[in-house]
DNA sequence: ACCCTTTCGATACCGGCGTTGCGTAATTCA
DNA sequence: TGAATTACGCAACGCCGGTATCGAAAGGGT
């Protein structure tokens, strides 16, 4: 088991959670500004050296606290991938600018993507952060890639689309516009999406119909 | 004019350019960490206030920086979508990797967004970041979008295809790679993921030849 | 000439991150 | 029981981002 006995004092248990949870309730309140690590070991009621025992820097901390909260997105396998799809990417979609909100007064000219943003630039400062951030978004991503290889065995993509590549553009295109451009991706933005990406973008020929 | 000859003491001739100079310098000697203001405006010859009388925060100095030493990617429409799209991707994939490199000692498992994942969380940081940031994008994105437009005016593209969303698939794949998952977006992957923008995912019906 | 406005440099200051050192508590091993 | 080991809290420190204050300099307006 994890609990293997080891030589010196234990370590106090629920402490990780005390911090975690103060840690979560400190972000969702006020944001990343306004998160402090000296108030988080205050409010879980532990020494800031018994907090950096634990995670090494602030970053890390985040990234626990994002892979702690991250509400898992449902994929259902009906056989109509198409749905499937569209249905999987609004529920991301949702989530997303859910958790971009976190913590902000939700002006109209907020379009940020909070905490994703963070993660990530966190990822790319630390190699051993960016380990971690990855492992959470493989974790995630599992399900919704095994989604386009069932509907590949099906027979429901072509034998050449590659899974990897086609989520490549599902979930690249959500996050290029949540991360880089801050346009919407709500309404019916998802739909056209997997339309777009299950169709294909070339002009169809003399024969062959559209759509 | 924008010299209107304003009221009081004239800025010095060339500060910006030195301060702006010597944070690139910094930033690509000694990358994100290891960039101070102080330092930079040490290296600068210039006060401390006077550096954030023009840039109000670190961040949006580094916005100044990556849009002053942001390459233009070259976009040539020859007529073929196909190899104009892939050329231009491959063009912004190289210049990516190169700027994730900055600053770094380049270790095996480094693939790190470098300079772009700063730039994406200070604009989910401060609401008049992501306007410059957005600025930045969009400027650097017009001239490929003016090249899915032209295929599309000439028939090249679906007429139900939206420039727009395919230009997410394609910009967004690349950036999803480089920023969050970490894969490395060199070798053929630009060409195949052109491909399968192009032609789609979906297998093709009992008629309509494949490709 | 004289004021007004703006820039610039210098210094001090605050708060947060991350580190260090030290004394003490809890637990295992001999 | 005693020694080694590990966790914990406390206090202090250095570094950096950002602010405030002050005095001096460099221009324009009259």
């Amino acid at each position: 088991m994890a609990t293997a006995a080891r030589r010196g004092r234990p370590r106090a248990e629920g402490t990780d959670d005390r911090i975690l949870g103060a840690a979560c309730d400190l972000l969702l309140a006020r944001g990343y500004d306004g998160y402090s690590i000296d108030e988080v070991a205050q409010r879980a009621g532990v020494a800031k050296t018994t907090l950096y025992r634990r995670w090494p820097t602030k970053d890390h901390l985040i990234v626990a606290v994002v892979a702690r909260i991250q509400d898992e997105v449902p994929v259902r396998d009906t056989g109509d991938i198409r749905r499937d799809l569209t249905a999987y990417l609004e529920a991301v979609a949702a989530g997303l600018t859910r958790m971009s909100r976190v913590g902000r007064p939700a002006g109209p000219d907020d379009r940020s993507a909070g905490l994703v943003a963070e993660i990530v630039a966190a990822a790319a400062r630390r190699p051993d952060v960016g380990r971690a951030v990855r492992a959470v978004f493989a974790r995630r991503n599992a399900l919704p890639l095994a989604l386009l290889e069932s509907a590949q065995a099906r027979g429901d993509l072509g034998p050449g689309a590659r899974p990897d590549v086609i989520f490549d553009q599902l979930a690249g295109a959500l996050y290029y516009r949540l991360l880089v451009t801050g346009e919407p991706v709500g309404g019916d933005y998802p739909a056209r999406l997997v339309d777009q990406v299950l169709a294909g973008a070339r002009a169809p020929g003399p024969e062959g119909k559209p759509s």
